[in-house]
DNA sequence: TATGAATGAGACTTCATTCAT
DNA sequence: CATGAATGAAGTCTCATTCAT
């Protein structure tokens, strides 16, 4: 029941966004009455509160689920496989996705974003550690790239200006390598 | 008169939140009845709109002005430069930067925050231009840079995270110059 | 509930005139609350027409009714019978038909007249059939009579000069008579 | 002055509807301040007080004038004539009349309207005394006969149906002739 | 006298939340 | 548990009127 109500609450934030993220529509939507949304929930704060726990940890989820199946691949495809795997999770719900970004108070958010932010930089970490022996600090390395990709990847998938996809890819991939060591970039773009 | 008004509601807008951004507590601020706001403007969202034209306006003017300040140092100074100017520009009023970048519908903003990309896009064409003869798309490359320094400056200002301005600065300045030309960054750096 | 509210809306109308008729006096007048309204109705001007087609429909009703009563008199009453009819249509709120016809702005009315002066044209017309092959354009003619009883009839109500109710129904069928016809009048009034 | 802003509220209420005779619009119109309206009128109310006291007695005025030019004419004429300067005035600003009889609250208008009708009461009074030794009470008639010409002529104006002018002029001189007399109508009509 | 900015009461409406059934 | 009608605080906006200049 939970569920169905949460599955409501996003469709109707999603279609029609923050300002009309209303409990008697989400009650409708849910085909229940407003009352019971209560039984469910303290208010509607603690809806959101659930909502977006879930939206970001099913976000996560994507990334995380999306890069496994390519654990196998050769090791200079991770970055772009990082990539392609973010862009794919946030895809995933664009409408959403630009909701949440955009008009969601952040700080129900927050919490979420660092989690996630510390999954990718985990998996930068250890690309990392096994390639420059940086002399610049490693966690403000890490800062500015996880930084970069999510704010890159979330503008690319909200706005769609005229790149692809690949291309996309391809720039990032080779932005973070640049950065991170100065080495051939085509290394890490696995050719 | 109008003055007072906006800068009233600056000062909800920052202090408050958006959601509490309402038209009386903006009179109260400015010290009149919530009847006098309507003889200077349509309706609230006349007075957000222009309340988020002088904001933008003024940040916008905030890059170029210290940008002109620096304008006899080497070239090589562009980039860190730049950084600094945004970065100085943003800090001006973070609480308001977060209200407006977090909370406030993206439609108030989106004008004039493609009206600042382009200024900065400008600089870096600039910078650009006597530089690399690239291979890649010259417009993608804007795209990528802008949008990552505008991210990385505002979530940098915003969060606080434990990084030195100086050393955010040489970061960008590196991400910028490897991304950019692959050239010594060090010459980016202005030493 | 809806009932409960019209009703109301219609006893602040009658009490308190147009101008006065406003959402948290009806709700007040109602018992309930300003909020509870708006779940009946989307707006005031909803309220407003559906009051109103209220009122007309059951004047209209009124007026059938009466006459109904009356189907098995001579044919000759037929006139005395639809004045009086219609005369104890409009007394039956008085206050309310003052309201309603010199107020509230005429476009709520408008349908609702125009299908009411149908009903009682249609009347005249059966009664003109049967008698005067009328060199007269009939359609002019009709326009005349019910434009004419209809407003003698309103304004005796309302202004209720010193006419008794006999003498009224009296001249008025003198008036439709001689107009029509110029047949003897006493005919028309049943002697 | 007075004048001035007397004509400015004539111009709105007959342009803009009751709804928006605002005071602010009036002394725009006026080209004067909304402060200054009060130099003149101890406040709205007033102002239309006054407002419609000059509507009327202009309107009977014209009626009274238009009569005036016909004195000449064979007294069977009286009646077409009568109608002929009713209509005339009535035309002479039919927005006006269409917002001062449906919209503005009928007691602005009530004293004057009695004033009006007595004129024309007294007109036919004229008329009736050598005509019929009428055994249907003087008064009641007069009532009859003004209220239907009142009504008629104004319901003519402000809705326009298929009526020629030339049409009602004839069928209302009818209704009274036979109504009062019984007598050959064509005589009336000045034949 | 004229101004017109300022006022503030009050109208319409929304929506998170409750509670009797 | 579920309901959904009822609530009422609070928000936006209008406009007759005042008052310092």
């Amino acid at each position: 029941m939970v569920e169905r109500i949460v599955t409501a609450g996003r469709t109707v934030l999603a279609r029609d966004g923050y300002a009309r993220f209303v409990t008697t529509r989400v009650a409708d939507e849910a085909g229940i009455s407003p009352g019971s949304l209560y039984q469910y929930f303290r208010n509607k704060d603690e809806l959101l509160t659930v909502l977006m726990e879930r939206y970001w940890a099913e976000t996560g989820d994507r990334v995380t689920a999306a890069l496994a199946d390519r654990l196998t691949a050769p090791p200079g495809r991770l970055v772009p496989d990082a990539v392609e795997a973010l862009l794919r999770a946030l895809e995933h719900d664009s409408q959403l996705l630009r909701v949440v970004t955009e008009e969601v108070p952040r700080r129900y958010s927050e919490v979420h974003l660092h989690a996630l932010r510390r999954r990718i930089q985990d998996l930068g970490s250890a690309y990392l550690a096994g390639r420059t022996p940086g002399e610049r600090s490693g966690s403000t390395r890490s800062w500015v790239l996880v930084a970069a990709l999510e704010a890159l990847s979330v503008r690319w998938v909200l706005e769609q200006p005229g790149i692809t996809r690949d291309e996309l890819v391809r720039e990032l991939t080779v932005l973070v390598a640049h950065y991170v060591g100065g080495a051939d970039p085509r290394e890490s773009l696995g050719y």
